[in-house]
DNA sequence: CTGGTTTTTGACAACCCGTCAAGAATAAAC
DNA sequence: GTTTATTCTTGACGGGTTGTCAAAAACCAG
Protein backbone atom coordinates (compact mmCIF):
# COMPACT_ATOMS: atom_id res chain seq x y z
CA UNK A 1 0.00 0.00 0.00
CA UNK A 2 1.93 2.34 1.26
CA UNK A 3 5.91 1.24 0.80
CA UNK A 4 8.58 3.35 2.43
CA UNK A 5 11.54 2.59 0.23
CA UNK A 6 14.39 4.86 1.55
CA UNK A 7 15.38 3.76 5.13
CA UNK A 8 16.55 6.26 7.69
CA UNK A 9 20.07 4.68 7.11
CA UNK A 10 20.37 4.97 3.50
CA UNK A 11 19.22 8.53 3.69
CA UNK A 12 22.17 9.16 6.00
CA UNK A 13 24.76 6.99 4.20
CA UNK A 14 23.91 8.64 1.04
CA UNK A 15 23.98 11.82 2.77
CA UNK A 16 27.17 10.45 3.85
CA UNK A 17 28.39 9.98 0.31
CA UNK A 18 27.14 13.10 -1.20
CA UNK A 19 29.08 15.11 1.30
CA UNK A 20 32.10 13.05 0.45
CA UNK A 21 31.97 13.51 -3.18
CA UNK A 22 31.13 17.35 -2.72
CA UNK A 23 34.03 17.30 -0.75
CA UNK A 24 36.75 15.47 -2.99
CA UNK A 25 35.50 18.39 -5.17
CA UNK A 26 36.38 21.07 -3.79
CA UNK A 27 39.48 19.52 -2.77
CA UNK A 28 40.49 18.45 -6.83
CA UNK A 29 39.30 22.21 -7.41
CA UNK A 30 38.02 24.70 -4.79
CA UNK A 31 34.82 25.72 -3.16
CA UNK A 32 33.62 28.26 -5.53
CA UNK A 33 33.70 25.90 -8.21
CA UNK A 34 31.57 23.26 -7.09
CA UNK A 35 27.58 23.43 -8.23
CA UNK A 36 24.63 21.19 -7.51
CA UNK A 37 25.05 19.57 -11.21
CA UNK A 38 28.79 18.73 -11.10
CA UNK A 39 28.15 17.60 -7.83
CA UNK A 40 24.82 15.25 -9.59
CA UNK A 41 27.26 14.29 -12.42
CA UNK A 42 29.77 12.90 -9.88
CA UNK A 43 27.26 10.34 -8.05
CA UNK A 44 25.09 7.78 -9.17
CA UNK A 45 22.04 9.92 -8.48
CA UNK A 46 20.08 12.26 -10.96
CA UNK A 47 20.45 16.69 -9.84
CA UNK A 48 16.85 15.57 -8.04
CA UNK A 49 17.82 13.43 -5.81
CA UNK A 50 20.40 15.31 -4.64
CA UNK A 51 18.03 18.14 -3.94
CA UNK A 52 15.85 16.00 -1.98
CA UNK A 53 18.87 15.55 0.76
CA UNK A 54 20.12 19.86 0.28
CA UNK A 55 16.99 22.29 -0.13
CA UNK A 56 19.18 24.31 -1.95
CA UNK A 57 23.15 24.84 -2.58
CA UNK A 58 23.53 26.44 0.72
CA UNK A 59 22.40 23.49 2.47
CA UNK A 60 24.49 21.49 1.34
CA UNK A 61 27.59 23.85 2.51
CA UNK A 62 26.01 23.39 5.90
CA UNK A 63 26.54 20.09 5.49
CA UNK A 64 30.10 20.56 4.25
CA UNK A 65 30.44 23.23 7.41
CA UNK A 66 29.09 20.64 9.87
CA UNK A 67 31.21 17.31 8.10
CA UNK A 68 34.19 20.15 9.18
CA UNK A 69 33.04 20.52 12.72
CA UNK A 70 32.75 16.64 13.26
CA UNK A 71 36.06 17.04 12.56
CA UNK A 72 37.65 19.38 15.13
CA UNK A 73 34.85 18.15 17.36
CA UNK A 74 37.00 14.95 17.29
CA UNK A 75 40.38 16.43 16.94
CA UNK A 76 39.25 18.53 20.41
CA UNK A 77 37.83 15.22 22.12
CA UNK A 78 41.80 13.91 21.66
CA UNK A 79 43.23 16.99 23.02
CA UNK A 80 41.13 16.77 26.24
CA UNK A 81 42.84 13.28 26.70
CA UNK A 82 46.47 15.26 27.37
CA UNK A 83 47.64 15.81 31.07
CA UNK A 84 48.42 19.15 31.95
CA UNK A 85 47.36 22.27 33.27
CA UNK A 86 44.40 24.32 32.25
CA UNK A 87 46.99 26.51 29.71
CA UNK A 88 48.27 23.11 28.38
CA UNK A 89 44.64 22.15 27.43
CA UNK A 90 44.30 25.75 25.35
CA UNK A 91 47.35 24.93 23.50
CA UNK A 92 46.15 22.04 22.52
CA UNK A 93 42.99 23.19 21.49
CA UNK A 94 44.97 25.84 19.72
CA UNK A 95 46.83 23.46 18.32
CA UNK A 96 44.11 20.86 16.89
CA UNK A 97 42.42 24.33 15.43
CA UNK A 98 45.11 24.85 13.15
CA UNK A 99 46.00 21.43 12.36
CA UNK A 100 42.06 21.72 11.25
CA UNK A 101 42.83 25.10 9.74
CA UNK A 102 45.79 23.78 7.41
CA UNK A 103 43.77 20.42 6.37
CA UNK A 104 40.76 21.58 5.69
CA UNK A 105 41.07 25.21 4.78
CA UNK A 106 37.74 26.24 2.92
CA UNK A 107 36.04 24.28 5.70
CA UNK A 108 37.60 26.40 8.24
CA UNK A 109 36.19 29.38 6.43
CA UNK A 110 32.83 27.81 5.51
CA UNK A 111 32.30 27.74 9.66
CA UNK A 112 32.36 31.73 9.83
CA UNK A 113 30.18 31.99 6.46
CA UNK A 114 27.78 29.89 7.87
CA UNK A 115 26.47 32.29 10.05
CA UNK A 116 25.89 34.84 7.67
CA UNK A 117 22.59 35.36 6.61
CA UNK A 118 23.24 34.41 3.08
CA UNK A 119 23.84 30.75 4.40
CA UNK A 120 21.80 30.21 7.57
CA UNK A 121 18.50 31.63 5.87
CA UNK A 122 18.75 28.98 3.20
CA UNK A 123 19.69 26.19 5.15
CA UNK A 124 17.28 23.47 6.46
CA UNK A 125 16.61 23.24 10.08
CA UNK A 126 17.60 20.10 10.81
CA UNK A 127 21.23 20.95 9.72
CA UNK A 128 21.15 24.29 11.31
CA UNK A 129 19.88 22.99 14.40
CA UNK A 130 22.58 19.76 14.54
CA UNK A 131 25.19 23.59 13.23
CA UNK A 132 24.46 24.64 16.63
CA UNK A 133 24.65 21.48 18.12
CA UNK A 134 28.05 20.99 16.87
CA UNK A 135 28.82 24.79 18.17
CA UNK A 136 28.05 23.97 21.39
CA UNK A 137 30.17 21.06 21.79
CA UNK A 138 33.02 23.13 20.70
CA UNK A 139 33.12 25.80 22.67
CA UNK A 140 32.16 23.31 25.79
CA UNK A 141 35.75 22.24 25.25
CA UNK A 142 37.19 25.83 25.34
CA UNK A 143 34.87 26.39 28.17
CA UNK A 144 36.28 23.26 30.24
CA UNK A 145 39.84 24.15 29.76
CA UNK A 146 38.82 27.67 31.35
CA UNK A 147 37.17 26.34 34.15
CA UNK A 148 39.72 23.90 35.30
CA UNK A 149 42.38 27.03 35.18
CA UNK A 150 39.65 28.51 37.51
CA UNK A 151 39.47 25.47 39.27
CA UNK A 152 43.27 25.15 39.83
CA UNK A 153 44.07 28.80 40.55
CA UNK A 154 45.64 29.61 37.50
CA UNK A 155 43.13 32.35 36.32
CA UNK A 156 41.62 34.50 38.36
CA UNK A 157 38.69 36.53 36.49
CA UNK A 158 38.67 40.11 36.61
CA UNK A 159 35.32 41.16 38.13
CA UNK A 160 32.52 41.10 35.39
CA UNK A 161 34.25 38.61 33.49
CA UNK A 162 32.59 35.39 32.73
CA UNK A 163 34.27 31.97 31.90
CA UNK A 164 32.10 32.70 28.17
CA UNK A 165 33.94 35.80 27.33
CA UNK A 166 36.71 34.20 28.03
CA UNK A 167 36.44 31.48 26.09
CA UNK A 168 35.10 33.84 22.98
CA UNK A 169 38.68 35.82 23.00
CA UNK A 170 40.30 32.85 22.94
CA UNK A 171 38.62 31.68 19.88
CA UNK A 172 38.96 35.43 18.25
CA UNK A 173 42.45 35.21 18.91
CA UNK A 174 42.86 32.13 17.37
CA UNK A 175 40.34 33.01 14.55
CA UNK A 176 41.53 36.54 13.52
CA UNK A 177 45.71 34.89 13.83
CA UNK A 178 44.99 32.11 11.30
CA UNK A 179 42.77 33.55 9.23
CA UNK A 180 44.94 36.63 8.91
CA UNK A 181 47.82 34.50 8.68
CA UNK A 182 46.44 31.64 6.47
CA UNK A 183 45.48 34.20 3.94
CA UNK A 184 48.61 36.26 3.74
CA UNK A 185 50.83 33.55 3.90
CA UNK A 186 49.01 32.66 0.62
CA UNK A 187 48.71 36.04 -0.96
CA UNK A 188 50.96 38.70 -1.95
CA UNK A 189 51.46 41.80 0.46
CA UNK A 190 53.68 43.83 3.28
CA UNK A 191 52.65 41.02 6.19
CA UNK A 192 55.08 38.29 5.76
CA UNK A 193 54.68 36.43 8.84
CA UNK A 194 56.05 32.79 9.54
CA UNK A 195 52.22 31.77 9.46
CA UNK A 196 51.99 28.97 12.22
CA UNK A 197 54.30 30.63 14.92
CA UNK A 198 52.17 33.33 15.08
CA UNK A 199 49.02 31.88 15.78
CA UNK A 200 50.55 30.17 19.58
CA UNK A 201 52.45 33.69 19.67
CA UNK A 202 48.46 35.37 19.38
CA UNK A 203 47.32 32.75 22.14
CA UNK A 204 50.46 33.89 24.37
CA UNK A 205 49.11 37.29 24.23
CA UNK A 206 45.59 36.86 25.00
CA UNK A 207 46.95 34.45 27.46
CA UNK A 208 49.24 36.65 29.56
CA UNK A 209 47.30 39.58 28.60
CA UNK A 210 44.36 37.55 31.14
CA UNK A 211 47.21 36.80 33.71
CA UNK A 212 46.53 33.18 33.04
CA UNK A 213 49.24 31.21 34.87
CA UNK A 214 51.54 30.24 34.06
CA UNK A 215 52.72 33.16 32.24
CA UNK A 216 54.80 32.57 28.58
CA UNK A 217 58.41 33.33 30.29
CA UNK A 218 57.86 30.00 32.60
CA UNK A 219 55.38 28.18 30.59
CA UNK A 220 57.01 24.28 29.13
CA UNK A 221 55.96 23.85 25.80
CA UNK A 222 57.80 20.62 25.26
CA UNK A 223 55.20 18.12 27.42
CA UNK A 224 52.30 19.40 25.94
CA UNK A 225 53.97 19.16 22.89
CA UNK A 226 55.57 15.76 22.87
CA UNK A 227 51.99 14.69 23.55
CA UNK A 228 49.91 16.41 20.51
CA UNK A 229 52.74 15.05 18.12
CA UNK A 230 51.87 11.37 19.57
CA UNK A 231 47.79 11.98 19.82
CA UNK A 232 48.01 13.94 16.44
CA UNK A 233 50.21 11.48 14.68
CA UNK A 234 48.11 10.59 11.48
CA UNK A 235 47.01 14.50 11.01
CA UNK A 236 50.64 15.39 10.95
CA UNK A 237 51.22 12.49 8.64
CA UNK A 238 48.52 13.73 6.12
CA UNK A 239 49.93 17.35 6.24
CA UNK A 240 53.69 16.06 5.52
CA UNK A 241 51.98 14.62 2.51
CA UNK A 242 50.45 18.25 1.52
CA UNK A 243 53.89 19.51 2.12
CA UNK A 244 53.44 21.34 5.18
CA UNK A 245 55.19 20.68 8.31
CA UNK A 246 53.65 22.19 11.64
CA UNK A 247 57.04 22.65 13.88
CA UNK A 248 56.58 24.92 16.82
CA UNK A 249 59.79 26.49 18.33
CA UNK A 250 60.84 25.00 21.95
CA UNK A 251 60.64 28.77 23.04
CA UNK A 252 56.70 29.12 21.55
CA UNK A 253 56.40 33.06 22.81
CA UNK A 254 59.22 33.87 24.25
CA UNK A 255 60.81 35.01 21.31
CA UNK A 256 64.04 34.45 20.35
CA UNK A 257 62.14 31.37 18.04
CA UNK A 258 63.79 31.93 14.77
CA UNK B 1 43.02 59.09 -37.71
CA UNK B 2 43.39 57.22 -34.22
CA UNK B 3 41.26 59.39 -32.01
CA UNK B 4 41.54 58.11 -28.11
CA UNK B 5 38.45 59.34 -27.77
CA UNK B 6 37.62 58.29 -24.01
CA UNK B 7 40.20 60.18 -21.59
CA UNK B 8 42.16 58.64 -18.66
CA UNK B 9 39.84 61.14 -16.49
CA UNK B 10 36.85 59.83 -17.99
CA UNK B 11 38.01 56.50 -17.08
CA UNK B 12 38.75 57.22 -13.45
CA UNK B 13 35.35 59.11 -13.27
CA UNK B 14 33.17 56.48 -14.56
CA UNK B 15 35.12 53.65 -12.72
CA UNK B 16 33.68 55.48 -9.71
CA UNK B 17 30.26 56.06 -11.03
CA UNK B 18 30.00 52.18 -11.32
CA UNK B 19 31.52 51.66 -7.98
CA UNK B 20 29.00 54.36 -6.79
CA UNK B 21 25.91 52.32 -7.74
CA UNK B 22 27.15 49.08 -7.41
CA UNK B 23 27.77 50.26 -3.71
CA UNK B 24 23.97 51.44 -3.74
CA UNK B 25 22.76 48.01 -5.25
CA UNK B 26 24.64 46.17 -1.91
CA UNK B 27 23.20 48.82 0.14
CA UNK B 28 19.60 48.20 -0.79
CA UNK B 29 20.24 44.63 -0.94
CA UNK B 30 22.98 42.36 -0.44
CA UNK B 31 25.89 41.66 -1.84
CA UNK B 32 25.26 38.33 -2.69
CA UNK B 33 22.54 39.40 -5.03
CA UNK B 34 24.89 41.59 -6.66
CA UNK B 35 25.47 40.71 -10.17
CA UNK B 36 26.81 42.42 -13.45
CA UNK B 37 23.59 42.53 -15.30
CA UNK B 38 21.94 44.71 -12.38
CA UNK B 39 25.02 46.36 -12.43
CA UNK B 40 24.36 47.34 -16.25
CA UNK B 41 20.83 47.79 -15.67
CA UNK B 42 21.47 50.55 -13.04
CA UNK B 43 24.12 52.61 -14.98
CA UNK B 44 23.99 54.26 -18.13
CA UNK B 45 26.11 51.91 -19.99
CA UNK B 46 25.78 48.74 -21.17
CA UNK B 47 27.36 45.31 -20.01
CA UNK B 48 30.00 44.84 -22.39
CA UNK B 49 31.14 48.43 -21.23
CA UNK B 50 31.08 47.37 -17.66
CA UNK B 51 33.22 44.64 -18.70
CA UNK B 52 35.59 47.73 -20.36
CA UNK B 53 36.12 48.58 -16.68
CA UNK B 54 36.31 45.64 -14.47
CA UNK B 55 37.30 42.67 -16.15
CA UNK B 56 35.44 40.33 -14.29
CA UNK B 57 33.11 40.14 -11.17
CA UNK B 58 36.13 39.14 -8.77
CA UNK B 59 37.84 42.05 -10.45
CA UNK B 60 34.43 44.37 -9.27
CA UNK B 61 34.27 42.78 -5.84
CA UNK B 62 38.27 43.76 -5.88
CA UNK B 63 37.14 47.61 -6.69
CA UNK B 64 34.56 47.33 -3.65
CA UNK B 65 37.21 46.38 -1.74
CA UNK B 66 39.53 48.88 -2.10
CA UNK B 67 36.84 51.62 -1.85
CA UNK B 68 36.40 50.38 1.58
CA UNK B 69 39.92 50.24 2.09
CA UNK B 70 40.20 53.98 1.10
CA UNK B 71 37.57 54.53 3.34
CA UNK B 72 39.40 53.23 6.50
CA UNK B 73 42.67 54.83 5.51
CA UNK B 74 40.71 58.42 5.78
CA UNK B 75 39.31 57.03 9.04
CA UNK B 76 43.14 56.11 10.11
CA UNK B 77 44.09 59.20 9.14
CA UNK B 78 41.73 61.08 11.17
CA UNK B 79 42.93 58.86 13.96
CA UNK B 80 46.29 59.83 13.65
CA UNK B 81 45.81 63.43 14.59
CA UNK B 82 44.65 63.01 18.15
CA UNK B 83 46.77 63.60 21.01
CA UNK B 84 47.93 60.70 23.21
CA UNK B 85 50.63 58.44 23.80
CA UNK B 86 51.32 54.94 22.14
CA UNK B 87 47.84 53.19 23.64
CA UNK B 88 45.69 55.93 22.77
CA UNK B 89 46.43 55.78 18.86
CA UNK B 90 46.07 51.84 19.25
CA UNK B 91 42.45 52.66 20.88
CA UNK B 92 41.83 55.09 18.08
CA UNK B 93 42.43 52.92 14.91
CA UNK B 94 40.61 50.25 16.71
CA UNK B 95 37.59 52.54 17.30
CA UNK B 96 38.19 53.45 13.54
CA UNK B 97 38.23 49.68 12.41
CA UNK B 98 35.13 48.95 14.25
CA UNK B 99 33.28 52.23 13.21
CA UNK B 100 34.34 51.42 9.51
CA UNK B 101 32.89 47.31 10.14
CA UNK B 102 29.46 48.41 11.60
CA UNK B 103 29.01 50.69 8.64
CA UNK B 104 30.39 48.86 5.75
CA UNK B 105 29.94 45.48 7.05
CA UNK B 106 30.59 43.92 2.98
CA UNK B 107 33.21 45.76 2.30
CA UNK B 108 34.53 44.48 5.74
CA UNK B 109 34.52 41.14 4.76
CA UNK B 110 35.77 42.11 1.51
CA UNK B 111 38.82 42.82 2.42
CA UNK B 112 39.61 38.67 4.01
CA UNK B 113 38.28 37.61 0.96
CA UNK B 114 40.27 39.99 -1.43
CA UNK B 115 43.01 38.01 -0.31
CA UNK B 116 41.69 34.46 -0.95
CA UNK B 117 42.64 32.76 -4.53
CA UNK B 118 39.17 33.07 -5.77
CA UNK B 119 39.02 36.78 -5.93
CA UNK B 120 42.62 38.06 -6.50
CA UNK B 121 43.37 35.49 -9.20
CA UNK B 122 40.53 36.70 -11.33
CA UNK B 123 41.30 40.87 -10.21
CA UNK B 124 43.38 42.80 -12.85
CA UNK B 125 46.64 44.00 -12.14
CA UNK B 126 46.00 47.45 -11.73
CA UNK B 127 43.47 46.94 -9.23
CA UNK B 128 45.88 43.97 -7.49
CA UNK B 129 48.27 47.08 -7.26
CA UNK B 130 46.08 48.82 -5.99
CA UNK B 131 44.81 46.61 -3.20
CA UNK B 132 48.60 46.08 -1.93
CA UNK B 133 49.31 50.08 -1.88
CA UNK B 134 46.44 50.80 0.30
CA UNK B 135 47.02 47.63 2.58
CA UNK B 136 50.88 48.82 3.17
CA UNK B 137 49.09 52.55 3.95
CA UNK B 138 46.79 50.95 7.01
CA UNK B 139 49.57 48.92 8.17
CA UNK B 140 51.88 51.69 8.07
CA UNK B 141 49.27 53.79 10.85
CA UNK B 142 49.44 50.55 13.14
CA UNK B 143 53.23 50.39 12.84
CA UNK B 144 53.51 54.19 13.29
CA UNK B 145 51.81 53.65 17.19
CA UNK B 146 53.90 51.03 17.91
CA UNK B 147 57.18 53.11 16.74
CA UNK B 148 56.11 55.72 18.97
CA UNK B 149 55.38 53.57 21.90
CA UNK B 150 58.78 51.61 21.75
CA UNK B 151 60.32 55.20 20.95
CA UNK B 152 58.05 56.28 24.25
CA UNK B 153 59.07 53.49 26.69
CA UNK B 154 56.03 52.36 26.10
CA UNK B 155 56.80 49.07 24.78
CA UNK B 156 59.82 46.85 25.06
CA UNK B 157 59.84 44.18 22.03
CA UNK B 158 60.60 40.67 23.61
CA UNK B 159 64.05 39.32 21.73
CA UNK B 160 63.01 38.21 18.70
CA UNK B 161 60.21 40.28 17.94
CA UNK B 162 59.83 43.52 15.61
CA UNK B 163 57.21 45.80 15.42
CA UNK B 164 55.84 44.27 12.23
CA UNK B 165 55.13 41.20 14.00
CA UNK B 166 53.32 43.10 16.59
CA UNK B 167 51.32 45.01 14.42
CA UNK B 168 50.08 41.87 12.68
CA UNK B 169 48.81 40.45 16.04
CA UNK B 170 47.13 44.11 17.21
CA UNK B 171 45.41 43.36 13.17
CA UNK B 172 44.04 40.03 14.21
CA UNK B 173 43.41 40.57 17.27
CA UNK B 174 40.55 43.16 16.03
CA UNK B 175 39.75 41.18 13.22
CA UNK B 176 38.95 38.19 14.92
CA UNK B 177 37.00 39.67 17.62
CA UNK B 178 34.82 41.71 15.43
CA UNK B 179 34.20 39.51 12.82
CA UNK B 180 33.33 36.48 15.12
CA UNK B 181 31.34 39.07 16.93
CA UNK B 182 29.75 40.69 14.29
CA UNK B 183 28.59 37.21 13.05
CA UNK B 184 27.41 36.10 16.72
CA UNK B 185 25.34 38.96 17.21
CA UNK B 186 23.17 38.06 14.07
CA UNK B 187 23.24 34.76 14.15
CA UNK B 188 21.34 31.85 16.74
CA UNK B 189 24.16 30.48 18.86
CA UNK B 190 25.54 29.77 22.35
CA UNK B 191 27.90 32.81 22.40
CA UNK B 192 25.62 35.70 23.23
CA UNK B 193 28.63 38.47 23.59
CA UNK B 194 27.88 42.38 23.69
CA UNK B 195 29.54 42.94 20.05
CA UNK B 196 31.24 46.18 20.67
CA UNK B 197 32.68 45.66 23.91
CA UNK B 198 34.26 42.90 23.35
CA UNK B 199 36.59 44.28 20.71
CA UNK B 200 38.31 46.76 23.00
CA UNK B 201 38.34 43.83 25.20
CA UNK B 202 40.04 41.89 22.96
CA UNK B 203 42.65 44.56 22.34
CA UNK B 204 43.14 45.26 26.25
CA UNK B 205 44.07 41.52 26.35
CA UNK B 206 46.66 41.50 23.74
CA UNK B 207 48.22 44.78 24.69
CA UNK B 208 48.51 43.52 28.15
CA UNK B 209 50.04 40.29 26.95
CA UNK B 210 52.79 42.29 25.30
CA UNK B 211 52.75 44.47 28.20
CA UNK B 212 52.35 47.41 26.51
CA UNK B 213 52.35 50.99 29.01
CA UNK B 214 50.02 51.93 30.31
CA UNK B 215 48.64 48.27 31.45
CA UNK B 216 44.05 48.20 31.15
CA UNK B 217 44.40 48.41 35.31
CA UNK B 218 45.62 52.50 35.26
CA UNK B 219 44.98 53.44 31.35
CA UNK B 220 42.40 55.92 31.07
CA UNK B 221 39.67 55.62 27.87
CA UNK B 222 37.68 58.92 28.71
CA UNK B 223 40.43 61.35 27.27
CA UNK B 224 40.75 59.48 23.73
CA UNK B 225 37.43 58.62 23.56
CA UNK B 226 36.46 62.41 23.53
CA UNK B 227 38.28 62.78 21.02
CA UNK B 228 37.36 60.19 18.89
CA UNK B 229 33.87 61.11 19.37
CA UNK B 230 34.81 64.49 17.85
CA UNK B 231 36.52 63.57 15.28
CA UNK B 232 33.78 60.70 13.97
CA UNK B 233 30.35 62.85 15.06
CA UNK B 234 29.56 62.26 11.37
CA UNK B 235 30.24 58.53 11.31
CA UNK B 236 28.81 58.30 14.61
CA UNK B 237 25.46 60.15 13.37
CA UNK B 238 25.46 57.76 10.43
CA UNK B 239 26.07 54.67 12.69
CA UNK B 240 23.14 55.97 14.38
CA UNK B 241 20.54 56.60 11.79
CA UNK B 242 21.04 52.92 11.16
CA UNK B 243 19.59 52.12 14.89
CA UNK B 244 23.48 51.11 15.99
CA UNK B 245 25.02 53.27 19.04
CA UNK B 246 28.73 52.67 19.93
CA UNK B 247 28.63 53.84 23.35
CA UNK B 248 32.20 52.61 25.33
CA UNK B 249 31.96 52.09 28.43
CA UNK B 250 34.42 54.06 30.52
CA UNK B 251 36.21 51.19 32.63
CA UNK B 252 36.55 49.62 29.38
CA UNK B 253 38.27 46.45 29.48
CA UNK B 254 39.19 46.56 33.19
CA UNK B 255 35.54 44.49 33.65
CA UNK B 256 32.47 46.32 35.63
CA UNK B 257 31.44 47.47 32.42
CA UNK B 258 27.67 45.98 32.41
C1' DC C 1 32.04 64.12 -46.56
C1' DT C 2 35.23 60.17 -46.12
C1' DG C 3 38.08 56.65 -43.90
C1' DG C 4 40.55 54.75 -40.18
C1' DT C 5 40.19 54.12 -35.43
C1' DT C 6 38.12 53.57 -30.93
C1' DT C 7 34.20 52.61 -28.20
C1' DT C 8 29.67 50.79 -27.26
C1' DT C 9 26.20 47.60 -27.75
C1' DG C 10 23.21 43.67 -26.82
C1' DA C 11 22.53 39.06 -28.68
C1' DC C 12 24.70 34.96 -27.60
C1' DA C 13 26.89 30.56 -25.52
C1' DA C 14 27.73 28.33 -21.50
C1' DC C 15 26.91 27.82 -17.10
C1' DC C 16 24.20 27.91 -12.70
C1' DC C 17 20.03 27.02 -9.35
C1' DG C 18 15.80 25.04 -8.18
C1' DT C 19 11.19 22.96 -9.86
C1' DC C 20 8.09 19.61 -11.31
C1' DA C 21 5.33 16.58 -14.36
C1' DA C 22 6.17 12.23 -15.92
C1' DG C 23 8.03 7.87 -15.30
C1' DA C 24 10.22 4.00 -12.60
C1' DA C 25 10.40 1.35 -8.47
C1' DT C 26 8.23 -0.77 -4.66
C1' DA C 27 5.45 -3.79 -1.69
C1' DA C 28 0.98 -5.00 -0.23
C1' DA C 29 -3.56 -6.83 -1.81
C1' DC C 30 -6.04 -9.77 -4.61
C1' DG D 1 0.93 -13.04 -11.51
C1' DT D 2 -1.49 -8.99 -11.85
C1' DT D 3 -3.20 -4.86 -9.93
C1' DT D 4 -2.79 -0.74 -7.29
C1' DA D 5 -1.54 2.86 -4.16
C1' DT D 6 2.35 5.01 -2.85
C1' DT D 7 7.10 6.68 -2.84
C1' DC D 8 11.15 7.84 -5.16
C1' DT D 9 13.89 9.30 -9.22
C1' DT D 10 14.62 11.58 -13.31
C1' DG D 11 16.07 15.13 -16.55
C1' DA D 12 14.05 18.73 -19.25
C1' DC D 13 12.83 23.28 -18.24
C1' DG D 14 12.51 28.51 -16.77
C1' DG D 15 14.82 32.08 -15.19
C1' DG D 16 19.09 33.70 -13.68
C1' DT D 17 24.23 34.30 -13.98
C1' DT D 18 29.01 35.48 -16.27
C1' DG D 19 31.79 36.70 -20.01
C1' DT D 20 32.46 37.22 -25.34
C1' DC D 21 32.31 39.23 -29.74
C1' DA D 22 30.69 40.68 -34.37
C1' DA D 23 28.32 44.44 -35.68
C1' DA D 24 27.00 49.11 -35.10
C1' DA D 25 27.86 53.69 -33.53
C1' DA D 26 30.81 57.50 -32.30
C1' DC D 27 34.64 60.00 -33.22
C1' DC D 28 38.16 62.99 -35.41
C1' DA D 29 41.74 64.12 -39.07
C1' DG D 30 42.14 65.11 -43.63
Amino acid sequence: MCPRIVTDEDRLQRDRELLDTALELIQQDNLTSLSMDKLAANVPYSKGTVYNHFCSKEDLLLGLCNCGMEIVADLFDRAAGIQGRGRDHIFALTYAYLLYALLYRDQFFLHVQSKTPSLYEKGSPERLERNLQLEERLLGHVLQAVEQARNEGDLQLKPGWDSMQVAFHLWAGAFGAIALASIKSQAPGPLRVQFKREVFNQMALVLDGLNWQPLTDTWQVCPVLRQLESIYQPELMALQDMGISLSVPATCGQGENE
